[in-house]
This record gives C-alpha cells, sequence and structure tokens, in this order.
DNA sequence: CATGAATGAGTATTCATTCAT
DNA sequence: CATGAATGAATACTCATTCAT
C-alpha cells in the first residue's frame, strides 16, 4: 500500500562542490557571491552558502558570526578592492589636466564594475537592504572622497570651496549612470557607449562649474 | 562600504536539548499512529505528533518531508511487513492441501491484524484518505497476488484460469471481513469466532469454485 | 513600474451556480455531495458549498448547525432512503424462497447504489471519516437488522438462533464487496458480474448454513 | 447514519470587531508604507500590516490576494499618481522653451517626491526588491517616454532622432539624483539646492546636445 | 578545529463562524 | 429572512543558530 512513488525523505542537503577550502571566509564570501547570484537575498540560506563553500554549517560560525555579518563583509571587500584601485588610478594621473584625470577615473571605474557585472548589480542591491542609512551614507562619502582627490589631484582642478559639491555630483552621476545602465539593461549593455554618455554628462557638468 | 553599521542582534539564542532520539524516523511513525489513534487524520498536527515522539518540530522535517509523506510511510512500512509475514507463511505451507494453505494464511493475517487491531483499523482508514485510488488499487493487488501465490502454491490448486479471480474474491472476503470486523465490534471481538466465520467463507467459496 | 500581470486582488469568490434554491437544507445537501465529489472532503468549504447550492454563507447557517453536522445529514438522508427502499423490497418478496427474497435484495441494494456510484463511494469514505464509532456501529446494525428481517420474512428461513449470525454476515459480504468494488474499480465497474459474484458468495455461505 | 454521533462542539467562538475601515485596499496600503519604512521590506509582516491598517488578518486576505501583491500594488498606485502628475505638468507647459518645460518638469517631480520623501525612498529600494527585472525596465521606460513627450512637446524640441537618448539620459540624471539624494542625505535634505543642482546637470547636457 | 543533528521561534495563509445591515 | 464583510485561531513549514561529538 502507501503508494510508492511519493517523496518520503526531505529534501536533500546539497553537497559541497568546491574542495579546495583554502582561507574559508574568503571561500564564504565567494560562496555568499554565488548563492545571491541565482538566488536573490531572500533566497540565501547559511546552509547553502556553507556547502556551496565546501565546508559545514558549524564551520560557517566559526568564521562569520551570521549571514548579515557575511553579507557585509562580502560587500566591505569588494569595494574596498575598487577604492584601491581608484586610488591607484587616481596616482598614476596626479597633476595631468581636470577632464584627463575625471575620463580615466571614469573608465576604470566602468571597467572594473563591468568585468564584475553580475555580481556587483547583486551587490548593490544587496547593500541597500542590508546597510543602516548610516552605513550606507559614510560608503558614499568614501567614495566622494575619492572624487575630491581626484579633483583637487589635476593640474586644473577647480575652485577649493567647489570640490566637495562638485565630487558629490560626478560621483552620484557615475555611480547613478552605472547602477541603472546595470539594472535597466543587464550585464551586457555596451560598455563603450555607457562610457561616453557617462563622460560626455560629466563633461558637461564639469565644464559649466568651470564657466561659473 | 556597509560592513560596520548593519545590526548584529542575535535575535533570541535557540537552545537546543541534547536528547538521544533513536531512529527518529521509527519514532515519528510510531508518535504519528498515537496521535492518528485519538484524534483521527484531521486532528493530527505535526506539533503534537513531534511533541509525542519527544522531538522538535525542526527534526519532524529533518526525517520526514511533510506529513502526508510521515502518513504514508508508516502505512508502507507496516503493509511491507505484513506482507513478508504473509509471504513466509505461504512457504511455510507450499505443497499442502488447499484449505490448509489459505487456512493456514487466514490465521495469520488474522491474528498480526489483531494483535495490533487499533493501529491497523486507524491506518486502514487512513490509506483510503491520503492515497490516490491508483496507489490503493496498487496495494490491493499486491495482496490479491499474494493470495494468487497462495493459491498456486498448494497441491489442489484451482484451475489456472480461475486462480485471479478467485484470489481477488478470497482477498476481499478476508479483508472486507478484517476491516469490518474492527470497525463495528473494535479491537476486542472475538478472535475465534472471526477466524472461523471467514474460514466458513472462504471454505464455501472454494468449494463451490472446485464444483464448478 | 510594479508589473501589471501580477495577481493583486484576491481569488474572487465563487458566484452562485443554482439559482432555484428550493428547500435550502437539501440545496446544501445537493452541493456538499456535489463539492464532495470533486474536492475531497478536506476541500470541502463552507463556502463554496454555500455558493455550490446558490445562497450566501449566512443562510448556509441558518440551515445548518456546521459543516460536520451538514455531512452527517446528507448520510443520514441518502442511507435512509436506501432503507426505505430495501424494507419496501423485502416486503415485496415476503414469503418467498430464502434464495430468492435475497437475491432480490441484492440486486436492489447493488442497483441502487451503482445508480449513483459516485456520491455513494464518496459518502462510503466521509461517513468513516466523521462518524464515531459508535455511530457507526449504530448505522451499521440497522443494515444487519434489515437482513434480519429479510432472512426471517422468507419461506424458509434459517433456525431462529442463526439469523443475526447470517445477517450479519451476509451484510458484510454485499456491504464488503460493494465498497471494495467501488473503491478499487471505480464506479465503472460491471454491475452484472458483481452482482452474480456476491450473489454466488452469498449463496455459497448459505447453503453451508442451512447444511450445518 | 452517522447522524447523531457526530461531534458537534463549537471551538472556541470568534467575536467580530464592528470596525468600519475605508476603503481597506488603500488602509492596507497606507499601513504597508507605514511599516516599510521603519522595520524594510525583510520586517513586513502581513500581521503587522493589518494591525497597523486596524483589520484583522483576515481581512488582509479579503481585500490582497499576498504580501508580494499588496507591495506590488502600493507601488503601482504611487508611480501612477506620479506619472500623471508630470503628464499634466507637460500639458501645462506645451508649446513653451526646452529648457524651461524641463526646468518645470524637473521641479514637479522633485517637489512631488520630496513631499513624501520618506515613503518614495522606501518604494523606490522595494521595487528593486520585488520586481522582475522586466517589470523595473517597464516602469523605467515609461517614464523614459514621459521624457520624451516632454522633449517633443518643447518649441525647440531637439533633432527627434536625438530625442530617445536624451530622454534616457534625462531621466537617468533626474530619478537617480533624486533617489541618492534621499538615500544618502535623508528626507530633509535641502530640496532648492538639490532642484538646482539637477537643472544645473540637465541643463549642461542638453546645451551639449544642442551643440552637437 | 570541524561538524551537522537538533531546535523552535516566526511567518504566510486558510476557513468556520458571527452579526450588523 | 438573507447576506457577506470581518475576524483570528490554528497549522505547515523554514532556517539561523547552537553545541555535543
Amino acid at each position: 500500500m502507501a503508494s510508492e512513488g511519493v517523496r518520503v525523505l526531505p529534501a536533500t542537503r546539497r553537497k559541497p562542490r568546491q574542495s579546495r577550502a583554502r582561507a574559508s571566509s574568503e571561500a564564504l564570501q565567494e560562496a555568499f557571491v554565488r548563492v545571491l547570484i541565482d538566488k536573490g537575498f531572500h533566497g540565501v540560506t547559511v546552509r547553502e552558502v556553507a556547502a556551496v563553500a565546501g565546508v559545514g554549517v558549524g564551520t560557517f560560525y566559526e568564521y562569520v558570526a551570521n549571514k548579515e555579518a557575511l553579507a557585509a563583509l562580502t560587500i566591505h571587500m569588494r569595494v574596498k578592492a575598487l577604492a584601491q584601485a581608484l586610488e591607484a588610478c587616481i596616482e598614476r594621473h596626479r597633476g595631468q589636466g581636470l577632464l584627463t584625470l575625471v575620463s580615466a577615473l571614469i573608465d576604470e571605474q566602468v571597467e572594473r564594475v563591468m568585468d564584475d557585472a553580475v555580481p556587483w548589480s547583486a551587490l548593490f542591491m544587496l547593500e541597500r537592504q542590508i546597510s543602516t542609512p548610516e552605513a550606507y551614507r559614510k560608503h558614499y562619502a568614501q567614495f566622494v572622497d575619492l572624487w575630491s582627490q581626484a579633483l583637487l589631484a589635476s593640474s586644473d582642478a577647480p575652485a577649493t570651496q567647489r570640490v566637495p559639491a562638485a565630487a558629490r555630483m560626478v560621483h552620484s552621476m557615475v555611480y547613478g549612470w552605472v547602477t541603472q545602465g546595470l539594472l535597466t539593461q543587464g550585464p551586457d549593455l555596451d560598455r563603450l557607449a555607457l562610457r561616453q554618455e557617462i563622460q560626455s554628462a560629466v563633461a558637461g557638468y564639469l565644464r559649466l562649474l568651470g564657466a561659473k
């Protein structure tokens, strides 16, 4: 009796897909991103992340305080790496003309983000979901600062008192355009076109600023 | 970004009990039957089954996909055990006379079911409620097969072409009589009388069959 | 924004399908059976029954105490009608030979049940689910009584002290065979064959009884 | 049968409140936004929304299919209202100069969103979380269309083939700037400054466009 | 150090029942 | 006398987290 084709056992736990456990925290971050990408934040479970990272649930908690903390850490590391790359880019172009420097920085940012478009767009979204407004502002300020540095590093920097507002504006344009491009056109959007559009917009804005 | 402002409050801490719960699946089956008996299938809740089994709700789902699955599993295991006992009984009496063999099989079945009368009668009912007609028929056929084997295993088996119909009839008489006895007279019914009545009826039928 | 293809409104309540509200209690019983048949007892909701009966939920409770009561009432009415038909049949054949009378009664019962096979099989099941054992036994006894009357109404009734057991046996055979036939072969089963099989079995049993 | 032995115990009696709840769907939308604002989407529970709306959980499901549906509906209604306001604004300024018209539209949008800044920023976020990319793009396209209409409604519209790209750019600037302003500076940001910055940026861009 | 079995708080959703109209 | 909007108790199921091994 009792139909035999019926599922009687609970869904089997996913088996580890990745044997190399490296520094587990990194493995977990990577796994987190992977799961985030194809399940969405709501679909990220500790169990799955641990499984994908190739470790047990217990081990997950050895390395990370909890799910939110892993999310925060993952975002933090990525952003840090991006910020460092941008800083290096500023150094490489220090002393050059404003437009040249800004242009280089835009290219650097667009290329880096686009190279990893899918994870970035997932993380963009995630950040807004889990960050408190304070955390979000802090991170935002970090990028604005970077742009302030950049503007000031050029040979023809805007008037000092205009820099903060300009930096904020430029960051907003770049960041907004990139995220919206990602969100609305997907990861396969035309990078070149995107870069040019941003360049135009920013150039237009800076020209106006210079003129005032 | 967003690495520090995140709420890391631990919510409420869970405190696991340290019970060592035998083979939990079996404990759950047993609990299921117990609850089924005094609440009816509609009254079986996962919470209660888990509680009776001495485990948490979470553990329930660790071992069983869901309530229906546990029901099916419980029935399946019981029926399997009964079928095996009947097969063994057939083997023990292989080559003996038709009536002897049939009689032994009836006794075996009646005794086994009566030994556990209450659970069986609850499960009889349950099966009809949860099984699809196909599943029910399949299980029914399994018992009819068993009776076919039995009839054929005797030294004076009926004509081959009569066996299937006879097997079906005999099963129906035994099964119907037992379930109805259980249902109408409760678990304390007079086993001896029951066995004799069934024996009579089956014997009458088989005699008629032989005469035709 | 906000996708437009998304279901935003809750499932619409079913509209009344039957305008003629007759004596509402009967309309409700009919509706109950209809819903029971294609949704199973678990799927019977007061809302749907009321809708199918063409009345509002409020009206449902004007006529019936609650769902269970409607179920019980429905079964009760059907069974009563069947019992009356059987009584009439007994009267029609009073004084005739045992086998004739029994045979007529079997035919009457099989035909009546088969004419309405689907509802009957749904109600058979339902009764076991909702009746207390006492209620079930009471109803069972009612049919056994009917068979006692029948046996005694024949010109060659069995010895008085054998009647109760015989009545019980005969009812069991008929009832068991019919319900099992319905359950295992569905409502399209071969009525003639069924009737003959039951006749054979019962005849065999009664012959034996007479011989003892 | 079985008409009397049935348990007819009334379980616990429910006692309805007699609240007269305006148009409940709207009350629910409002409640949804309120809860969303201080708990985030993850923290929105049906129970709380219903409670805040002043109705029972059951009533929630009487008006809305489920949580997601309420979210979608809420966003949909708000956006619809905004789009209509913008359309009206376009009509009011039809035939006027490009910059005048664009400027008016920006003011309208900024003022409307800022008047309800907190809910809007919560809904901006939410939409990204719950909308499918298709739904999101669709809504995005709706606004781009609106901007296309606006550009074309001016006395000195850009060359037709430039309109789509320009519309997309302008929307992106406005939308991006507003959402980011909201997200990074909170609802108390300096509206006037924001409007002027956006005006500048858009004006700069359009000037460049005209020059090409 | 790593593990994963056990846990139960928390959530969406259904549906019998009431009572103001 | 009929109605159906409003209700909330009740239930299945998920998943972050712990801790004995």
